[in-house]
DNA sequence: TATGAATGAGCGTTCATTCAT
DNA sequence: GATGAATGAACGCTCATTCAT
């Protein structure tokens, strides 16, 4: 009964298939089975719905990739979990993922909220720069590794998820094998 | 005073800033300074326009691709032309560039349009099987080192777009290197 | 606790500032610091909420109206004393004067509100006819006087309220002796 | 065919009777046998069509307010032809007189519009201020002899209208001299 | 061929009213 | 009695598309 939550999963499912404009709010209320205008006592506006929806989710990739990491783990152990369990995330939740790829350039984002998504790669920025002093990883700027890093695993997440590629298990280990190779010494 | 030209054109300019469903067929037809109507002779409908533009801007990216390829260059020599040619593609036209991200997977492309558009990159994949035969690259379906090669420019080329990482040029040759470290033997 | 006068007075204060339509329920509710749907306990609908405001209102103006008035006045100090009680009320009640402005030629009124509330002036209908039949004022139809009449303090009271006018106490008695030098004979 | 004019023409009937909010933008279209994105051809929104529809209107009763006066003429005589020349037109144009009524305070009209309408009445001014000097009329500001004026011609015409009160022209004509008397010295 | 005025379906949003608590 | 969450009809407004010129 909780109606929030339910505008938010009926607006995921149909804004991640067609789009933010393409997707009235009156189907969002229709598929969330409540009355149009029970939308905006939850959020301001539709805008403000979409900006919700981003946040909810981020919160959810931040906690996926968390998932089984150790601080003490050494770096390439590190960034091969970090590599599945984004590649997991997006493949077990293929709307989120499109979701957070079609918005998180958006202009309709507002900036605050933006930024507060973006913070999540970026907990991990340390790591890589020590990997970087210790010589284990090339010297590349944090912001070119993490490029290399989420561009392979969205760009074969979404072949995986269109059917053109199918990612075994065997296939996701190389993959991730692949990336790190991009990025070690 | 090819209108048809114009108002092509004048569709990219607003679509890569604004977006589709953002931008008024009227907007295009003031930008190229054509009537609403005569829209409506070149193309059937926006969404036609948005697919003829597509296959365009496509036939563009394949053309750049081939810049200065031979086909008896090594295969190290021509995955990183490659990766500089699209890169430089992208950077050189950012409008273009961002209209093809925004709508490769969208839904308002017909999917005979998409799948012309596809096409482009695995002109190539007959010289990476070639490539795995040789052991000179990892065995990987052509789709995968695809995926983690173009996942990477276009990763790199928004970064260098938005202002937020500077690709010079050593920056390329070494983002093009590193990638072709993730895929080789 | 009265809650129907609360809501009264919120009605009041809200409408006079904003007008019937630019006035949400809900927000005439918030002002009285009630719910809702209590509204609807105390007025059929807002419609009726309007009515009832509307004839309170014209009530406390008759009995503004009356004050300090005695039937054995000569009618020249009955006239001038009736205007300066209406201007007085007027002006030190802006939100009952301004709403009942608004309100007395509203569709929204229904017919038998407007009569109940029309009826007020024309108490004093009888000593003007007298002043008729002594020669003291004008032949004129008791309409006619009382238009010249409330139309002069209305138009007045509008101007001070605005700050367009200063009405001092001696531009009172002006203004007043005035419309009196217009019905007297 | 002049389609602007059939809307505000629907506008004026329209919003006279019913009031500016209790109108929608759909009826005035249908009223003017038009399809209700036309309005926005004309109009930049529901406000600018109300403001140009004042505007219109009060240059109308600039118009007839001057019909047949000339600038020698006594004082006298010019206040009654002034009174003659507003009330005949607010009789005969019952829908534009209650319309700027009902408008001429309203926060809908912009400033600039307000102003413009405003200017009309007192570019007899100068005359009257004249009339005090030669001691013709009472030393009072002209702006409580306008309102004095104005006041009288709107109440009796509403009476007019509503059909409690006939306005023959020998009424008019007293009516007329009353209100000279309330401001002659 | 080219135009742009005209259309009306459909959008985001508000709010009078109801009703389960 | 009192509440306020929920509703959905109706609003102002936009824009893809048509068609008379």
């Amino acid at each position: 009964m909780d109606k929030r939550t339910d505008i938010l999963q009926a607006a995921l499912k149909l804004i991640s298939e067609q789009g933010f404009h393409a997707t009235p709010v009156s189907q969002i209320a229709e598929q969330a089975k409540v009355g149009a205008g029970t939308v905006y006592r939850y959020f301001k506006n539709k805008e403000d719905l979409l900006n919700q929806l981003y946040l909810e989710i981020k919160g959810q990739i931040h906690e996926a990739m968390d998932e089984g990491l150790s601080p003490d783990m050494p770096l390439e152990t590190l960034f091969k979990r970090l590599w599945m369990n984004v590649f997991e995330f997006d493949v077990t939740h293929p709307q989120e993922f499109s979701f957070a790829e079609q918005y998180c350039d958006s202009p309709f984002l507002t900036d605050m909220t933006r930024t507060a998504g973006a913070r999540v790669l970026q907990d991990h920025a340390a790591a890589f720069e020590r990997g970087v002093r210790e010589g284990v990883v090339q010297d590349l700027p944090a912001e070119m590794v993490f490029s290399i890093f989420a561009g392979s695993i969205a760009s074969l997440a979404k072949k995986h998820l269109a059917g053109v590629l199918e990612m075994t298990e065997e296939r996701r280990q190389q993959a991730a094998h692949a990336t790190w190779c991009a990025v070690r010494r």
